[in-house]
RNA sequence: GGACGUGUGGCCUAGUGGACCAAGGCGGGAGGUUCCUAACCUCCAGAGCGUGGGUUCGAAUCCCAUCACGUCCGCCA
């Protein structure tokens, strides 16, 4: 009903202000702080205050007083509070709120009938995924979800860097050594873990071994190269032998989270069917292009960007650039859309890649970059080739380990007589264990900077996924003890009338515009900042307004019913859209 | 050195032109449970939004300068 009434307020002031002769250009609609009544509000009369040669709040009240307010359905009138013009809700706004939300699908808008391919993580497989990188999937399956709840047929993408030099040189390492070599025992007993200490083996009798073995693993590292790049099955299938081992390990790490992909796709794929080949011809025809120390470039200083775009080696190999290219113009032939999620250390590289895909003709509108900065340590950054940082694994292992010791510590002083089991136990340590971390991490703003603390980030008070999974599971202990679902099928709404009341549903209401200017902007941090909101909001009702007490009357207690499932609603797919997960009991 | 980004109570975070003489959490202090789960709630103390200018009727939000921190500036990916 939020969007409907906010299609009213639009409608309404743009008609006062054509009736007045005003220009329409911006109607200055924006949401009231929390101690005003109206659902919106307009501030056109701060700027129109010179043009029309009146005070604001004079102008405020012409345009209020040209609202007529009987031509909506859910505008009920139009009040002139200073220089704002408020727009108050009518009884019907309420009831249809509450009723809209009793779909268990509350939050879902319209189907747009457009497709958008989301990128995300796309880490190389050269080891286990570590806490450094966990913010690209989590902010990246949260995007996918948002976009999902706005109506978008989404796809989610892994593009598989299999090409490069590290694979290279992971392959050589992994043929080459044998455990004998290596002088570490897997930190973990999963395939990722075992075989990069063969890369980091690797790695580092490159930059310290003996002068002849170093030469011969560049003449090898340099034959795989060349066998990727003239299309050689034999060297695909060995460097394959190395990269499905390590992706598959790196998959089920990215599944406790859970982020899954509907595709992996591969970067050897662009080489083997020809369009990098074909992508380099249509290069050096841009006017851009220039040969220069014998290798192929192009000069997009004057696009704003500096840096040459190396696309061809002087060997005659493509780049990650060149790949990547024709892998975005795969993408542009196949959806509508396409979203990539990168840390901030790819940004350069995106708008060269935006530039160029312009220049070889493409609309680069329909592509979206969203960055984000990194998560570092107190103690600095992390790598997984020299083997620095915290392994995500290990951090959900934590995370869960924590949230075990706290039911365990609750089970004791709990007042709700429903026996947990030890699966209950196991489920609600998992569920708020990793919900905590994909919380924590995906509530901040992707822009800043965020150095991982371990007390910080499994704090399970406050400001956290537990604290708005926990207003769900009130939720479910209120619906579970009465027995489902509200008994009557007309609900009356002017029932709840406490401020309570009227302001959880007023919240609860505002979860499709979340959800809209979550998906439109690509931030999904916003999602969390609303279940803070809606969690606060919960609370506070629970507090005041008991719904199975005795001595609230039926009508009431079915009308309060329906706020609760409602409520549940929205906190529950809220959390969906953030890829927590939402307890029945906690 | 250059480009880009960030800078909000002791700590962390939201707000990015208008009802903000700035909101929430952590930490500190004081309280609340015969009642649908206290992973909850209430109250108190604490910042004027890095610093200095400017634009505007109005600036934490825009512009300029400056400082600090981060990222990038490979024929790596």
């Amino acid at each position: 009903m939020f969007l409907t009434v906010r299609e009213e307020v639009e409608a309404a002031v743009e008609e006062a202000l054509a009736a007045l002769g005003l220009p329409t250009d911006d109607l200055g609609i924006e949401e009231p702080p929390e101690d005003v009544d109206a659902v919106l509000a307009s501030s056109v009369a701060f700027r129109l205050a010179g043009e029309v040669g009146a005070p604001p709040p004079e102008v405020a009240a012409d345009v209020a007083e040209r609202v007529d307010a009987d031509e909506y359905d859910y505008v009920a009138e139009a009040v002139p509070q200073g220089p704002y013009v408020n727009f108050l809700p009518g009884d019907r706004y309420f009831a249809d709120t509450l009723d809209e939300a009793q779909d268990a699908d509350y939050g879902h808008l319209e189907p747009k009938d457009s497709s958008v391919v989301v990128e995300h993580t796309s880490a190389n497989p050269t080891g286990p995924v570590h806490v450094g990188r966990a913010r690209n999937p989590i902010v990246g399956d949260a995007v996918a979800n948002a976009l999902d709840y706005a109506g978008y047929d989404v796809s989610r993408h892994y593009y598989v860097n299999d090409a490069g030099r590290q694979m290279a040189v992971f392959t050589w390492a992994y043929e080459t050594f044998d455990e004998a070599d290596l002088d570490a025992d897997p930190e973990r007993d999963r395939i990722e873990y075992d075989l990069v200490r063969y890369y980091r083996e690797g790695n580092a009798v490159l930059e310290e071994g003996d002068p002849d073995e170093v030469e011969a693993a560049e003449v090898e590292i340099e034959s795989i190269m060349r066998g990727l790049e003239a299309g050689d099955e034999e060297t695909y299938e060995r460097v394959s032998e190395v990269v499905d081992q390590v992706l598959g390990g790196m998959r089920e790490c990215l599944e406790r989270l859970p982020a899954e992909f509907d595709e992996f796709a591969k970067e050897t794929e662009f080489m083997v069917d020809g369009s990098t080949d074909e992508l380099v011809d249509r290069l050096q025809g841009l006017d851009e292009a220039v040969y220069e120390g014998d290798a192929w470039q192009l000069d997009l200083e004057g696009h704003g960007i500096d840096k040459n775009l190396v696309f061809l080696r002087s060997d005659g190999t493509s780049l990650y650039p060149t790949r990547d290219l024709a892998h975005h113009e795969w993408k542009f032939d196949n959806y509508d859309r396409a979203v990539t999620v990168l840390g901030e250390d790819h940004k350069l590289q995106a708008e060269q890649l935006r530039t160029t895909l312009e220049l070889l003709g493409n609309d680069t509108d329909q592509l979206r970059q969203v960055l984000y900065s990194y998560v570092n340590l107190p103690e600095g950054g992390m790598s997984t080739r020299e083997g620095t940082g915290v392994d995500l694994d290990d951090l959900l292992d934590e995370a869960v380990s924590r949230a075990r010791e706290e039911v365990e510590k609750r089970l004791d002083d709990r007042i709700r007589d429903d026996d947990l089991t030890d699966e209950d136990v196991d489920r609600i340590a998992r569920q708020v264990g990793i919900g905590a971390v994909r919380y924590d991490i995906v509530s901040k703003q992707p822009a800043k900077a965020i150095t991982f603390e371990w007390d910080r980030a499994l704090d399970f008070e406050a400001q956290s996924a537990p604290y708005v999974q926990y207003v769900h599971a009130r939720c479910c202990g209120i619906l579970d003890e009465a027995g489902g679902r509200p008994t009557v099928d007309d609900l009356d709404a002017d029932l709840l009338d406490t401020e309570y009341e009227r302001d959880l549903l007023r919240t609860v209401a505002r979860f499709p515009a979340v959800v809209e200017e979550a998906a439109e902007d690509l931030e999904p941090h916003v999602v969390a900042t609303y279940t803070r909101t809606l969690a606060e909001r919960f609370n506070a009702f629970y507090r005041e307004c008991p719904v199975l007490a005795d001595g609230v009357g039926d009508d009431l207690r079915d009308a309060r019913l329906a706020l609760v499932l409602a409520a549940r609603h929205a906190v529950g797919n809220a959390l969906d859209v953030l890829g927590v997960e939402a307890p029945e009991s906690m």
